[in-house]
DNA sequence: AAGCTGATCAACCGCATGAAG
DNA sequence: ACTTCATGCGGTTGATCAGCT
């Protein structure tokens, strides 16, 4: 036994099978939680808060392993676009993937798309696929030559459109994002802010037809959004 | 075949927050 | 009110892998 006051040498570093195998055994027997208790009941050299980061990033039931698929990639889009580098709280909505998970995508895929890239064996390939996402992006971001969409949120008048438009708003149900745009309904003559996050966009890449805007707007993130500090 | 380089992802670190004493 | 401890989060690092030369 060490000395008093002297910190027990915690194991670092790769996670081998068996440590796994204890680790699970041991949060299936008694439960999440307590995890500064783990290392010692169980045996593991590994601290409270590794063998936490274990559990919920590689252990825990139901954890999604391999790429995110494209409605996952839409949804990390979209949700960041939303809350910013909240990785937790977008990994909330995206079910078996973790913060973690969530993270390393987005730096990795999402985060400065760079032409670069190597991994990929065809180039061709992926030029093609990150041309099409631009022209995915073009689309969504230029005007329709069609009414507001029933996802455009009405504004009403300029007044309250000019309103909504103040960066001092953001956050408060205003400040219009740059990649968003305005539209006049003829017949109402009242204004309408779309954003690409709404769009119901020919069933390409923002297919929110079974999902709604205001589906995953819900009230948790509507409370979130009151103080973000993103480009929304 | 070997070395180099960049991409990927698991894990660590530091800080913030909240609960308990 | 203050301190301590546990937990959670986001940023960062480092090992490993795959593609290229």
């Amino acid at each position: 036994m060490e000395s008093e006051g002297a910190k027990p040498e915690f194991k670092k570093g790769l996670w081998k099978p068996e440590e796994d195998l204890i680790l699970k055994a041991h949060v299936e027997t008694h439960g999440e939680g307590n995890w500064s208790a783990v290392s010692k009941r169980s045996g593991l050299m590994r601290c409270g808060k590794s063998c936490r980061l274990r559990w919920k990033n590689y252990l825990r039931p139901n954890i999604k392993r391999g790429g995110m698929s494209q409605e996952e990639e839409d949804m990390i889009i979209r949700m960041h676009k939303l809350l910013g580098n909240r990785w937790a709280l977008i990994a909330g909505r995206i079910p078996g993937r973790t913060d973690n998970d969530v993270k390393n995508y987005w730096n990795t895929h999402l985060n400065n798309r760079s032409p670069s890239r190597k991994r990929k064996t065809i180039d061709s390939e992926l030029d093609q696929n990150d041309e099409e996402k631009q022209n995915k992006s073009k689309r969504l971001c230029s005007p329709s030559n069609s009414q507001p969409t029933c996802n455009a949120i009405a504004v009403g008048s300029a007044e309250e459109l000019e309103e909504k438009k103040r960066p001092e708003n953001e956050g408060r149900g205003g400040a219009v994002s740059s990649d968003a745009w305005i539209q006049r309904d003829a017949q109402s003559m009242n204004y309408y802010i779309e954003s690409p996050m709404m769009l119901d966009n020919n069933a390409t890449t923002f297919v929110y037809e079974d999902e709604p805007f205001l589906d995953y707007w819900d009230s948790f993130v509507m409370f979130e959004s009151l103080d973000f500090g993103g480009d929304w």
